[in-house]
DNA sequence: TTACATTGGTGCATCGATACACCACTTCTG
DNA sequence: CAGAAGTGGTGTATCGATGCACCAATGTAA
């Protein structure tokens, strides 16, 4: 919540009145308002209003009480809607995903959510399909749905036409996507280092021995996939292996969104498969891109990692699913519950003393869906 | 993505001017209201409420012009919030699922959504973990903020605590769960025939040559795993194979949401497995049970679905991953865009003369998880 | 000329909660 | 004992949109 101090709040979970008590009147009756239990406990709506809102400070502890108990035997629930109209506050985050069906963002959504509960707040969920326009069309509905709160699972390279929002007053996290030069002030981002994750999956794959690794990605021009890319190439280069774009596969069209990543893995390793001279082992931009690329592998006949003839693939982001693949899939974990909770904070606390925008550590889980190049290969290209 | 047409826009009704010219002021300042456009249109506000409720038969086209106009230079958008203080209703639909951190209930949460859009409906997400009180909490909570249609995707035997909110207007459409006798009047499910879906799994194994045939789920007390477990039960029946109590697994603690259930899926065929005679086949409740029974196989050192030692093994759902998991899952579909559409229908329209409950078909996919029975273990068991 | 429609639009109470200004009353304090 | 300080509340305007009741002005029938 975005003020300091947590109200006494008798209607909150805790002090919430059980079930068995609460009276919903079956007549079809209008809810209990504010003035019912006023009335009830004979003073003014204002005073409960001060209960419910901390302000009991200078309140005799009798009144409390007959407040405390009206609002018990009513079974009285502020009315969000009003208390939004009145405040302005509305305690509801907005999330903007690329879609829940894709796991990593359904594990996200589901923990954002659960941070949220904590202090009351729902969670509106978007998907945005990685479509740019509808982004920004989910974020102006959110405004003008009073949402004030935001987390954006982007990777926009600008975030620039969001700046009318930020300066009115919008507190927008942006997730996956690390904070660029010129982003509007304000606007905290919460992302793993890309660059360093692309860097770990290759290195780890050269270490391996491998030579021919190949890249495969959605659409690349997003701040994380091109970092994720960038970082591959360093590890390359810094291998003293020669970076050939042919083994770089991104998709072609344009506005798939997440649910269908799968596939485009599938369809990137098989692309790859097809080259002259095919890649011994490949980074994927996710897990779910390395799923499709194992049944990619399966359909060409290849084994995953494979002894002597197979390929190695690695995945980004650690699904609950990568440990369960089979094989289990190799990965770059993301710290996903940390970050949440670091978004969840950002939005709590007042803009200006906020928490900095942050860069988390991503981390190599070698399981085994990455293995040694076979002695043979290796004596093709040393 | 499943949908026919993709919605133009993300905003507006039909009446309402486009967006293009929409100037957010930059300066901080308050939202534009409807009284700012009716000033600038030099009318009342009564006149731009009119206009923008469809109430604009008797008014006079310069005048229309005019407010049209004066909302579309101002960027107008009504205030949501304010709205559904005045009416009562709420473009807001409830959306109450076990976790959408199973990639079925993701896949369901992002249908769910997008088909909400297609009527300017924003979707609140809660995720229960499958446990009651949760479940009825957010109830509550919906309906003190004001949203009177909700999408519960539940299983609980009784939904007798929920009448309250329905008997006062509450449009609850049941989700993955078959309409039950007792159930509130004006309560509508949505779903698969899970007896059948059970009795196909079953069936599907039977056919393989399997006679000792496992089942794994979580918690029972719920009433689509209850169908399916009858609709297993009744396979065996017709199959005249002998029902055992211990071949069949469910877990033990309570409250385990959906995000571990692959975690019980291993747990419980690793459980099986250790019974002197362990089960060369399992139906699972779901295919995230299905890929943690895989893992637990593959612990056990037992290939799925194996040539002469091995175990076949049956899932539920059919969500994206089953087709791409290693080896591909045979499963009982079910038809997930079908039945989101439906229940957004079911919301849609009038209470009254609203659909009935439904229950739709489930579909075997038989993939690569399950494979005939090794013949000399037919031997043994004929 | 009066009665009464019709056209085109406005006034205002209202939804429920909030928070600031203010008040009546008691208790100190110099 | 006047005036200040403190105690325990209440009155009321307000957030923004809505929609019914109503009204002014013109047309039109008896």
């Amino acid at each position: 919540m975005p003020r300091g101090r947590t109200p006494t709040r008798v209607s909150a979970p805790a002090t919430r009145p059980s079930v068995s008590t609460q009276r919903v009147s079956a007549s079809g009756g209008a809810s209990v308002t504010i003035r019912d239990v006023a009335s009830a406990a004979k003073v003014s709506p204002s005073t409960v209003s001060n209960l419910l809102n901390g302000r009991d400070a200078r309140m005799h502890p009798r009144t409390r009480e007959r407040v405390a108990r009206a609002i018990n035997e009513l079974g009285y629930r502020p009315s969000r809607v009003a208390r939004q109209l009145r405040t302005g506050r509305a305690q509801v985050i907005g999330l903007v995903v690329p879609s829940v069906a894709n796991p990593f963002w359904g594990s996200f959504a589901r923990t954002v959510e659960a941070e949220a509960l904590r202090d009351q707040h729902q969670v509106l969920l978007c998907n945005s399909e990685r479509d740019p326009a509808r982004e920004h069309g989910y974020i102006e509905e959110l405004w003008a749905g009073g949402v004030r709160s935001v987390i954006l699972g982007t990777s926009l390279p600008s975030l620039d036409h969001l700046r009318p929002f930020t300066e009115r007053g919008l507190r927008l996290v942006a997730f996956d996507r690390e904070r660029q030069a010129g982003d509007p002030p304000g606007l905290v981002s919460v992302s793993v280092d890309n660059h360093r994750g692309g860097y770990l999956a290759t290195q780890h794959l050269l270490d391996l021995g491998h030579r021919r690794i190949g890249f495969i990605s959605g659409a690349i021009a997003t701040v994380s996939r091109g970092r994720r890319l960038a970082g591959y190439r360093a590890a390359l280069a810094d291998a003293r292996v020669r970076y050939r774009r042919q083994l770089v596969w991104s998709n072609p069209g344009k506005g798939f969104g997440d649910g269908e990543s799968a596939e485009l893995g599938r369809q990137g390793l098989t692309a790859l498969l097809r080259l002259a001279e095919p890649p011994t082992a490949v980074v994927t931009i996710n897990d779910m891109y390395a799923i499709g690329a194992c049944a990619a592998a399966r359909d060409a006949g290849l084994a995953v990692p494979g002894r002597g003839r197979g390929i190695s693939i690695v995945g980004f982001d650690d699904i609950t699913i990568a440990e369960l693949y089979n094989p289990p899939l190799s990965t770059i974990r993301q710290p996903l519950a940390d970050m949440a909770r670091f978004a969840l904070d950002a939005i709590r606390t007042q803009a200006g003393d906020g928490p900095e925008s942050t860069v988390m550590a991503p981390q190599l889980v070698a399981r085994a869906s990455t293995a040694r190049r076979s002695a043979r290969e290796e004596k093709k290209v040393p």
